[in-house]
DNA sequence: AATTGAAGCAACCGCCATCCG
DNA sequence: ACGGATGGCGGTTGCTTCAAT
């Protein structure tokens, strides 16, 4: 690559390189005996000459077993383009919106793949590179956000975890999309201890069905009325209670509510 | 079959925020 | 309050793959 060693890395026999697949294997135990503790202690346990930032870089991005592999699907591109578009290159935090996916790839993807323009039209957006998308429909992937809702503590209970986000739709043309997506991170918890104590299995996604418009008022729904609703809601019914309130929700500006998300690779002493 | 250029992917680097003594 | 250690993030680079010529 052609850098200068990263001054605090003072290791002058640092590999780099590509990981081999004993280099990985040896991680992966590593990181199976000691926890996802501290990178530090990894890199020097492991006895792989890789730095901190190598070791934490291949366990988030592919050694991590709920990474999801393979192209995005057009719902998840759709989400990318929009969540860009409102967040800027906050590439962990719209990760943290992609299950199994790593803000690397994420990046990546927009990097390869996005649009030439941010005002392009509804329709056009949906020929990029000249391949035409399916427009999602609302009701293509109902079922997924309480899926969603449903896998969050198995999820939280990895040693690498999705932030509890999820995927939910509505149509909103008044942002040139086709399909609005958004994951409320209802958290505040700062440790996984709290989000399963306090949150689960309220946490969760909400989907903004049926909404019309976004407007400043949509986002002005903060996560503190958000977690008011959720923890008024009934139990396994958080879909229906809320449609039933006449609430609906599609924040994925509250940038602030989702840096109270657990990042989804929080370390976690096994 | 060989060459070449584009695209995708994997990885490194430096910086910043946070934690902790 | 301060400084070192550490984790995490975003930008960037270089290698690999593959299609076009």
């Amino acid at each position: 690559m052609g850098r200068a060693a990263a001054s605090c890395e003072k290791d002058e026999e640092v590999k780099k390189g590509r990981w081999s697949a004993e280099e990985d294997e040896i991680l992966r135990q590593t990181i199976h005996k000691h926890g996802v503790g501290s990178w530090q202690i990894i890199s020097k346990k492991s006895g792989l000459r890789r730095n901190r930032h190598s070791c934490r870089f291949r366990w988030v991005n592919y050694l991590c077993p709920d990474i999801k592999r393979g192209p995005f699907s057009p719902e998840e591109e759709s989400q990318i383009i929009q969540l860009q578009a409102t967040l800027g290159n906050k590439w962990s935090v719209i990760a943290s919106k992609l299950p199994g996916r790593t803000d690397n790839d994420v990046r990546s993807w927009w990097l390869a793949k996005k649009p030439c323009s941010t005002t392009l039209p509804n329709e056009e957006k949906w020929h990029i590179n000249d391949q035409p998308k399916e427009k999602p429909q609302i009701n293509d992937h109902p079922s997924e956000v309480g899926e969603s809702f449903r896998n969050i503590k198995g999820k939280v209970d990895g040693a690498c975890n999705s932030s509890g986000g999820g995927v939910g739709s509505s149509s909103v043309d008044q942002l040139a999309m086709p399909f609005k997506t958004s994951t409320v991170c209802a958290s505040t918890a700062t440790s996984l201890d709290q989000l399963e104590d306090s949150c689960e299995p309220k946490l969760g996604v909400v989907m903004a069905a049926g909404l019309d418009s976004i407007s400043s008022d949509a986002f002005a729904h903060s996560s503190d009325s958000f977690l008011k609703l959720l923890s008024d809601s009934p139990e396994g019914n958080d879909m229906e209670y809320l449609q039933g309130q006449g609430h609906s929700f599609s924040d994925p500006c509250d940038v602030d509510a989702a840096d109270k998300c657990v990042s989804p690779y929080k370390p976690q002493i096994l």
